[in-house]
DNA sequence: CAAAATCGTTGACCGGCACAACTATACAGC
DNA sequence: GCTGTATAGTTGTGCCGGTCAACGATTTTG
């Protein structure tokens, strides 16, 4: 049996809104969880395609991550032969992450995805 | 420092909506913050003005939450005068739920507030 | 009357995330 | 060149929101 909303929220933009975020993500979420890998390793992988390679930190803070949480997700793709790290010559404190050809070819795949995602879902509008 | 952005980022509406519902999200709660009241006791005392009094479970499915989260909600919104919880006598497993005359005046005040943060909030559209 | 279902409550667990150490390396000032 | 300070990545800890399971009281079903 369906629940019964009062009108005033259905009328609220802000709890429409959480709503609209909240079934997206879950949708995305299903959608990604076939590829074996989450949307925020997509976000790195984005960041890669763009520059080719990167620092960590640099990446971390374009995508708002914690250093420490960028660290797992690294190494899962790393082990997934899709990104790797070396030491920076110049400064060896930092590690300069680039995708590896497997990983620019999951990166296309990925964007078809998201984009097949993103298309379903703006479909009604 | 500004973190630089892929533009393929910036042009995902995916990645614009999970922003913007993490902006919205925190002004919000900012806003709440000083009244002491989370959104979801909002939410709770939203239902209860629209049918003056309700069982806990139908609270918890009207609004999604889970019966065991709403259980502490309503522990504080009772401390605070704002609700009441009473026994209903034809069913003596059940708790009706009603607002008091204070819990109504924070409802209002409330409706004020999210109206102030979504007007705020869409004024630039 | 016995068994199963329901309601509210409590407590355990789990994943995401922020934050605080720690090591290695680089840099600044004397 | 040494010493103190800052930075990069890594690891570990803790907190918080949210889900789920167990329980006692009560009602419903057969």
């Amino acid at each position: 049996m369906l629940p019964r909303l009062p009108e005033e929220l259905v009328a609220s933009a802000t709890f429409l809104l959480k709503r609209l975020g909240f079934s997206a993500k879950e949708q995305t979420m299903k959608a990604y969880e076939q590829t074996g890998l989450h949307p925020y390793h997509h976000g790195i992988l984005t960041v890669l395609g763009d520059r080719s390679s990167e620092t960590q930190g640099a990446i971390a803070d374009a995508l708002g991550y914690d250093r420490g949480q960028l660290v797992g997700m690294l190494d899962e793709l790393e082990e997934r032969g899709l990104v790797e790290r070396r030491r920076d010559p110049n400064d060896r404190r930092r590690h300069i992450v680039s995708l590896t050809t497997d990983g620019e070819k999951t990166l296309r795949r990925l964007r078809a995805l998201s984009k097949e995602i993103e298309d379903e879902f703006l479909s009604p509008l």
